[in-house]
RNA sequence: GGCCGGUUGGUGAAGUGGCUUAACACAUCACCCUCUCAAGGUGACAUUCACGGGUCCGAAUCCCGUACCGGUCACCA
């Protein structure tokens, strides 16, 4: 009885060779220097923040150098997958700019080296597999779950590194005869890769963040097909896509450093070079006075939902992971104002030593430049494409009267340095409200007055306003009715008088403007007053202010 | 516990032996501008780079030790 035979007791139905497949996906025609990726997410649940991140890497390492960033679906592991992620992905890459050149996708495979989606590649798995059980590297291990947990639990107690490794791999010594006849009794069991490494050896691996490191040879038998599914685990099915695909650059989570030397003792098995590895690092989050990996199920700003419904141009989203990727990615981009940042020359080495924190006050910042440079129509369509997904009253409120809505998203916007208050498309809706008279009228108004609290005065200067001083046909005149006004009730028009004299005044212009501004809108923040007034009309600002101590 | 990595302001960080009186950006604060706010302008914000020791004319940068943080040690990826 030789591997051969114990290799066909596993894989009867398994005929094709490694030489077959790669036959099948020839090597990469592409020119040197082009960098072959991939974002290789397991459809486990939403899109994460983290996966956004590694997807972003993949893709400017790709496309900066003209190669090829294709997706490949990582679904082996059948008890966790949900349904519909892998559309979420897809349509989340595509959202974002991320478009794979290759990928698999409702039935539909584009791309010269799929399936690319794992559990379609069985075959292609046992038949790298049944090889390497032929040459002896691999092995079947009939070891329970049970079994497995006492041998850690003994090895816990007798202090010796956990894993099944050197004597403790039992099956790696079980004879083919054995192991044939329990396959043939229907006993279930996994495949193992058998190590020849040494742990007390090291070897240099070149991580092109971390630069060279010097690793334990790995000497534990690594699990390389599943029991019940026959799916191959993470490790294996690693080594023979990112070999089978032409997989140049590994980009992947540092949570993947340590089983580095498996996989290189893999690929060293089949005789391939392995591919070059960029670990990155993770994404943290700040729990109480200790940091953490930031996670779906504990934070909600982890999942890229959170930004899409809070109505983050999807832009802000990728240049604030930009600037957590290289944190020089800022300055570049302000002095290449015009250039994406697919441009952008990224550095495995500049990316830092330990894990970010994600700066939500950062992205704000990012959104509001980018949201303030939009145009008015830019941000019209913008904005009712995010409403019409997740704001029934801000749709509305926009398909009322779309110019009317133009008019108010433009004051300020389309001049050299435009407002920035609207970080988010869902802060709009709170920043207009008393734009609309309808909206207005039944709303519950707080009237946030400032320093003119008294009622009387308050109606005398509104009256005084709307019967002889109220001109909207320009803004010079408009202020300066102000300003005359000012002088008619006893307030300073000329706010350095002000500033001479108070005590000569009632009050200064300013404290007038703010009356007119807080009768109008009940908020005494508001964007240019002026603009304000003229878009609401003079009936509007009539009916405002005589109904306002009704 | 073993192995691997890390530790520069509230945050992201620049920095690889003298050019650093530690860049830039966010946040915060103050002032200016100003009809309010936003924006914009000016300035403040680490006497110090986890701690201790060493090398050197000179250290955030090199070496050693300690502490702390993160990752990993699954038929999860």
């Amino acid at each position: 009885m030789s591997n051969k035979d114990l290799a066909d007791a596993i894989f009867p139905n398994i005929t094709m060779t490694i030489k077959y497949y790669e036959n099948k996906y020839k090597k990469r025609n592409l020119p040197d220097g082009c960098y072959v990726t991939r974002f290789a997410p397991s459809p486990t649940g939403y899109m994460h923040l983290g996966g956004l991140y590694q997807a972003i890497i993949n893709y400017i390492i790709a496309k900066k150098s003209g190669g090829i960033f294709y997706l490949r679906t990582e679904d082996t592991d059948k008890a966790r997958q949900i349904d519909g992620a892998v559309e979420l992905i897809i349509k989340t890459l595509n959202a974002y700019g991320l478009n794979p050149d290759e990928y698999e996708y409702d039935g539909k495979v584009v791309g010269e080296y799929g399936p690319y989606v794992q559990s379609e590649r069985k075959e292609i798995y046992q038949t790298f597999i049944k090889y390497l059980i032929e040459i002896g590297r691999a092995y079947p291990c009939f070891c329970t779950k049970q079994e497995l947990d006492e041998m850690r639990e003994n090895q816990e107690i007798i202090k010796v590194r956990t894993g099944y490794h050197g004597r403790f791999a039992r099956c790696s010594r079980m004879s083919i005869e054995e192991a044939i006849e329990k396959i043939k009794n229907k006993e279930p069991y996994v495949i193992r890769f058998r190590s020849n490494g040494n742990f007390e050896n090291k070897f240099e691996f070149d991580d092109l963040r971390q630069g060279k490191l010097f690793l334990n040879e790995n000497d534990i038998d690594e699990v390389i097909m599943k029991s019940e599914t026959m799916l191959p685990t993470y490790h294996f099915a690693h080594v023979v896509d990112d070999y089978l695909m032409g997989t140049t650059h590994v980009v992947r989570g540092e949570e993947w450093l340590s089983s580095a030397p498996k996989h290189i003792q893999m690929f060293e098995a089949f005789g391939f070079k392995p591919p070059k590895y960029i670990h990155t690092p993770l994404i943290m989050k700040k729990d109480g006075d200790s940091l953490r990996k930031i996670s779906k199920r504990k934070d909600p700003e982890a999942s890229i939902t959170y930004y899409d419904e809070a109505g983050y141009p999807k832009i802000a989203v990728i240049e604030s992971l930009m600037t957590i990727i290289n944190s020089n990615y800022e300055e570049w981009h302000t002095a290449n104002p015009d250039k994406k940042f697919t441009d952008f020359e990224f550095s495995a080495k500049k990316m830092s030593t330990s894990g970010a924190l994600y700066d939500l006050m950062k992205l704000d910042d990012i959104s509001k430049n980018i949201i303030s440079k939009m145009t008015k129509e830019e941000l019209y369509i913008e904005s009712l494409n995010w409403a019409d997904k997740y704001s029934e009253s801000l749709k509305k409120l926009i398909l009322k009267d779309e110019d009317y809505y133009k008019n108010i998203i433009n004051i300020e916007r389309e001049q050299e340095k435009p407002r920035k208050d609207i970080a988010k498309y869902s802060d709009i809706e709170n920043l207009i409200w008393y734009m609309y008279d309808d909206i207005y009228r039944s709303k519950e108004k707080q009237y946030d007055w400032k320093n003119i609290t008294d009622k009387d005065e308050i109606k005398n200067i509104l009256s005084t306003y709307i019967n002889k001083y109220i001109d909207l046909s320009d803004k010079d005149i408009w202020f300066n009715n102000i300003k005359i006004m000012c002088d008619e009730l006893g307030y300073a028009s000329n706010m350095k008088e002000y500033k001479k004299n108070p005590e000569n005044y009632k009050g200064n212009v300013a404290d007038i403007s703010t009356v007119l501004r807080v009768a109008l809108t009940s908020k005494s923040m508001t964007p240019d007053l002026f603009e304000i007034m003229k878009l609401l009309g003079e009936d509007s600002i009539k009916e405002r202010y005589n109904n306002l101590f009704k």
